[in-house]
This record gives structure tokens, C-alpha cells and sequence, in this order.
DNA sequence: GCCGCCGTCCAAAGCGCTTTGGGAAAGCAG
DNA sequence: CTGCTTTCCCAAAGCGCTTTGGACGGCGGC
């Protein structure tokens, strides 16, 4: 059932029952009525791709994932953040639309993306420390969001961030508080701008407080629990093992204490975790007490305000570009405790 | 740059220029050639609606995932068969849409989808026991490839699905032959077809060796890291504990070792957990031997056939259903060891 | 009674592409 | 040279919708 069908069966022209389906005001409010319920009654609904090409938008939304061949890992963060955007999409009437890209093929797929049209806007993804897609995407011309920043120029264009600067210092801190003074930081890959932010949380903290830094405490990587597992391995097996890790995802966290357990430590008493948790739906973090003291955003929420602001942006097209930073919350949970007396050896 | 500035530019006609793109012998070779190459200086890309519009085919495959309103989980699986099923779209210039439907909308959605013309085909996740939605594309007409299966009419439908009860079998099997007798199920939600299949495999197993199926010993949830850990921990604390646990998947399997730990037993030598697991690419078991026992197919792998056959159920509307049957591999890893003899109390 | 306005509807153009149905030029045989 | 096929190209219709620019009748104001 098309446009044409359902107003011959009215006997309409297609121009009133597009307007009546539409809310235009040029139609009787009787005959509006009418034209409702028959399309409700033939179950019809107007064909995306020929609105599309008659009113220039697309009512869909690009999300581009990047895809390394290098280390074809792909961000278990991802779908819940697809989640919370989704649900913003589907309220909005917007589809939304992925595209796998590889590294390689970074710029083009970009201009094929806007020159193609399928898309009225493009969220991105785990941003890199001075990711050249901004610049391409900027000159493209596209509406765009990026969940996360990257550190250059980030008034150019919109993102949505959690402080991450602030959450990795105010994790420190809770550590040194505590006494804790060989602080492990198993971060991400530090090409990620995300994992540079932390970093520089914790070397604020710690400069703060007077304690040195000490790089081979500091161990980077994609977040898996496997890396986790293995860091932690190494670095308590070492000769000045640290009292506490900094983890940068639940995943990491929980690689982390398998070694802990392993070695016949208790979490809590001998060594102490506090990690970041995104609030993953299939990796909660406890059920009433949180397993692990973490500094926490929802990424499903961030999904969210990303979406809003993408969709804003798409509908107004010359807003100047907007920027929201989340602050992370810290939970103590059961992974923390004060520092052990030092033991020698 | 559209089609008719670009025959402009060239001065020849609309018809020849997309005759020449799209490789139609009808056309000279040596205007075909001088045609790509202005394509490619002026980066033409044919506007996909306008093409859709056209040739009736929208070049594009939608994913409808359920979002449930009690237990809002996304799938932990869900962005590793994305990331296989992407892959191949994108070879085949197929674009990949995703829809987030509530429970509730779940048939009006998919009409809705196919009224609105803006995919050519659906992959369906997740389905339940006796799931209605297969029924309502069957009716549809659109072509669609289930990704598992649901229990009654396989038949009438194309899908991928894992050897659930034979992998379960095998896995029961396998404890059994090391000694246990008290196997425990830590099993997904029984509403999904393939928690229920896993579970025909168990009992199977069970009764072929003459073991007492014990109902106390099945549970089923959500599989998250904490159903894992509040089901071993409770079936630990019982009286009659069991010797082994049959886990859902790895992330289930990382709860029950944090009981297992958490109540100083050793796991492979107390207790011995069999996972099923998906090769998620960020919870990989383990880096050389796998970490827990499991059997083993990749969900990853199951993406991409499942986005093989609909491309290709797509390509020939009227092709008869097809199906594919995946054998899980059986790993053994350190998770597993011989029954403990028996304990008394 | 005439004019102008408003409310309601429609015809037709256009979005950017594909595809049908020729048509002109070139090539070939007779 | 004629008649036929082949090669190469084009004009125009059409995909299903929106939107511009009227058309038409009824109404009130003067």
C-alpha cells in the first residue's frame, strides 16, 4: 500500500493524505480523521527512501566503528552505549545505521558515508589521542557527536566525555588516602585519548601528594581481562609488588583480582582494586555492595546524551558545537582497604 | 555531485554515465573508462535513496534486538556477531541497520520495518521457545535468517545455530567421565530456546550414564557475572554442594570461580567448571591454554554465516530455507579436574 | 452585487537514480 | 548503393514521496 493507493481508495489526491498524515493545516480536521484511520486501517506506512529523497533527510544516524586488523577487538562498551543512544533514536524516529571501517580506509569511508546520504548525522566512537577523523569529519560538513574528546581543538566540533582527567585523580587520591603509596595503573591502549586523560589524573594525584611516579607501575593495553590478569601477574611477582591497581574497565578489574586470588591474596586486606566501571548490563558491578570501589558513569546514559545532542544538531544545523563532561561518581565497594604494613622483600 | 552534474561535466547523458558505473555492456569501453575515472576525481558516490528508490532494493539488512522493559540486559554476545555479520555486509556493499524494539511492539515493529522499506532483509537475535516473531516474518515476506533457532517449524525458516544440546552432552559428559556426579546448570533464561536446548543436552548426558537428575542443581537467569557468582555461592553453602558447574557462558563462569575462590576452593582440583564460550574478543579464556574447559564456537563466526545466507536468500527471493548446524569444539582447559573424593557433610 | 479572503483541495514538478524503448551512426553483406 | 545488424548513446518514464502554485467554492464586507 502506497501513497497513491491509499488516496485513490479515499478518493483523495496524494497531496491532501500526505498532508493530512503530516499535520499540515491545510486540511480539513474531518477529513484528517479520515485519512488517519484508513492508514491505520491498511497498515501503511510511507516508504523511508522515497520520503527521504523528497524532504533531503534520511531520518537515520551513522555510528562508525572503527575496526582494527592489527587487534580486532571490539569495544565491550559498545553495545550498551548503542542501547542508550537507540532508545533516544527510536523515540526521535531515526534509525540508526552502522558501518564497520577498517583503519585503512579511515578517510574515504567518511565522504562515502556523507556523499552516499544515508545518514543525516554520524556519532563517533573511541576517539584517539589527535584523531584525524575529526578534522575530515569537520570539513565534510556532516552533523557530528563524538563520545569522548581528542585532545586538540576541542571546541571545533561536539562531544560527550567523562571527566576521566578527574576520576583517575580522585580514584588516586582515595587510594592515598588509604595509605597506599605503589599505586598500579593498568590503563587501555594509550593511543585512546581516553587512557592519556586517566593517565594524567593519576600522575596529578600523585604529584600532589608528593609520591613519585613510577613508570613500571604503569601497564597499557586493550582492556580485556586477559591483560588484567596478566599485568597483575607480573607486577606482584616483581620485587616492590604494588598495593593497589587502578583498572580502567570492569573487565580489566576482574583479570586483575583472578591474579590477586591466584597468588593467595584476599582483595581488600593485602591488595586493593578500584576500577572504572562503565555500568555494563551484563557486568554489574555487585548486587547490593559494589564488588569493586569504582569511580562509575553509565555509558548507556552517555549513549544517550550523545544521541540527544546529535539529533539537536541535525535539526538546527548552525548551533555552535556543544560539549557535556561527565563527572564520575566514586562507590567504595569491597575491593579497597587501608594499605598493608609494608613488607620487606 | 549527482548523477546529471556529473554527465554534464562529461557531456554525455544520465542513462550512459550510470550504464557506464554500473558496468552495462551497453556502453563503449573507452567511455566507461573516461566516466570511472571522473567519478573518482569528482568523488561522485550515487545518492543511496535515490538508488533504493529506483531499483527497489534498499542495500541494507536490519537487526531488530529486544529490548525488554523488566530486565533491560543487552546480549553480552551482541557486538561480536555485529562485528561478523558486518564484515560480510560490508563486502557486499550491504549497509547494517539496528532496531531497538520493546517487548510489547515486537509485531507491529517488523510490519512496520517492512512497510518502511529501509532494509532488505532481517537478522533475528536472541529467540525465545516458541517464539511468535518467526511466524509474523513468515508472513511478511521479507527474507530474514534466524540466528539460533526456535523449537517447533525449523523447517519453515533459514538459521545458524549452535549444536546447544550436543555441546551440553558433550560437556556433561566430560565431567562425568572425570568423576563428577553432582553437576551443577547455570543456565540462561529458560525462555530462550537455546538455554532449554543446553538443558535437553545435560539431561541426556545424565541419563545415559544413569545419573539422578536433580533439579536443585538447575538454575537459570540472566547471564551475568553476578547470577554466576549468587548461584554457586548459594549451591556451594548446601548441604550436598555440587563438584562441578556447567556454565552459560564465560562471563556466567567468571562469577562461579569468584564463589569457588571466594570459599578457598581450587578450582580443577575442589571444584571444576565446563563453560560454553562464545570467543568473545575481549573475555578471551585464557592466552595459551584456555583457561576454563568449554566448548567452544564462535559467535563472531556465527555473524558472518548467518549474514552470508540472508545475502544470499536476498539475492534469489525464492530460494528454499536453509540451515546450518555449528558443532561447538570441546577445550579442555585448567577450570577441570577429577571428581574430589567424596566429602562427608 | 461585487470583491476579496479563507478554507479546502488538487495537479504537477521535483528529489537522484535506473531502465525501457528507441535512434543515429557505423559496419557489413549483397 | 541498399538493406540489415551492431554499436553506442539518449530521451523519457517511473520509483513514492513532498511541496509549490494554483483552483474552486463559500463567506462576509462594502
Amino acid at each position: 500500500m502506497n501513497l497513491k493507493e491509499l488516496a485513490d481508495t479515499l478518493g483523495l489526491s496524494p497531496t491532501t493524505v500526505s498532508r493530512a498524515l503530516n499535520g499540515y493545516p491545510e486540511v480539513a480536521e474531518r477529513t484528517r480523521a479520515r485519512v488517519m484511520a484508513a492508514a491505520r486501517d491498511h497498515n501503511y506506512r510511507p516508504n523511508a527512501r522515497a520520503k527521504g529523497l523528497a524532504t533531503g533527510r534520511a531520518m537515520a544516524i551513522g555510528h562508525v566503528i572503527p575496526v582494527s586488523h592489527r587487534h580486532e577487538i571490539v569495544n565491550p562498551v559498545f553495545s550498551d552505549f548503542i542501547l542508550g543512544a537507540g532508545e533516544v533514536y527510536q523515540s526521535n524516529g531515526y534509525d540508526m545505521v552502522l558501518s564497520l571501517v577498517d583503519d585503512a580506509s579511515q578517510a574515504s569511508a567518511y565522504e562515502e558515508i556523507a556523499a552516499k546520504g544515508t545518514v543525516d548525522g554520524i556519532l563517533l566512537h573511541a576517539p584517539r589521542v589527535g584523531d584525524p577523523r575529526i578534522e575530515i569529519l569537520n570539513g565534510i560538513g556532516l552533523p557530528f557527536v563524538v563520545h569522548g574528546r581528542t585532545s586538540m581543538n576541542d571546541e571545533t566540533y561536539s562531544w560527550v566525555d567523562v571527566n576521566n582527567r578527574r576520576a583517575f585523580a580522585r580514584a588516586t587520591e582515595f587510594l592515598l588516602d588509604l595509605g597506599h603509596r605503589r599505586i598500579a595503573l593498568v590503563n587501555g591502549l594509550m593511543a585512546m585519548d581516553f587512557a592519556a586523560r586517566r593517565q594524567l589524573g593519576y600522575c596529578d594525584a600523585l604529584a600532589a601528594r608528593g609520591v613519585a611516579f613510577d613508570p613500571a607501575l604503569v601497564r597499557s593495553d586493550e582492556m580485556t581481562e586477559t591483560h588484567g590478569y596478566v599485568t597483575a601477574r607480573d607486577l606482584l611477582a616483581g620485587s616492590a609488588p604494588p598495593t593497589a591497581f587502578l583498572a580502567a574497565s570492569i573487565i580489566t578489574a576482574l583479570g586483575i583480582r583472578r591474579a590477586v586470588e591466584e597468588k593467595g591474596l584476599v582483595l581488600g586486606r593485602d591488595v586493593s582494586i578500584v576500577t572504572h566501571d562503565d555500568e555494563l548490563s551484563y557486568l554489574r558491578n555487585g548486587v547490593d555492595i559494589p564488588t569493586f570501589t569504582a569511580v562509575r558513569s553509565s555509558v548507556r546514559q552517555a549513549g544517550a546524551l550523545c544521541a540527544e545532542m546529535l539529533i539537536e544538531a541535525i535539526r538546527c544545523r548552525d548551533t555552535p558545537a556543544r560539549h557535556m563532561l561527565l563527572e564520575a561518581e566514586l562507590m567504595v565497594g569491597q575491593s579497597t582497604g587501608p594499605a598493608p604494613l609494608q613488607r620487606t622483600g
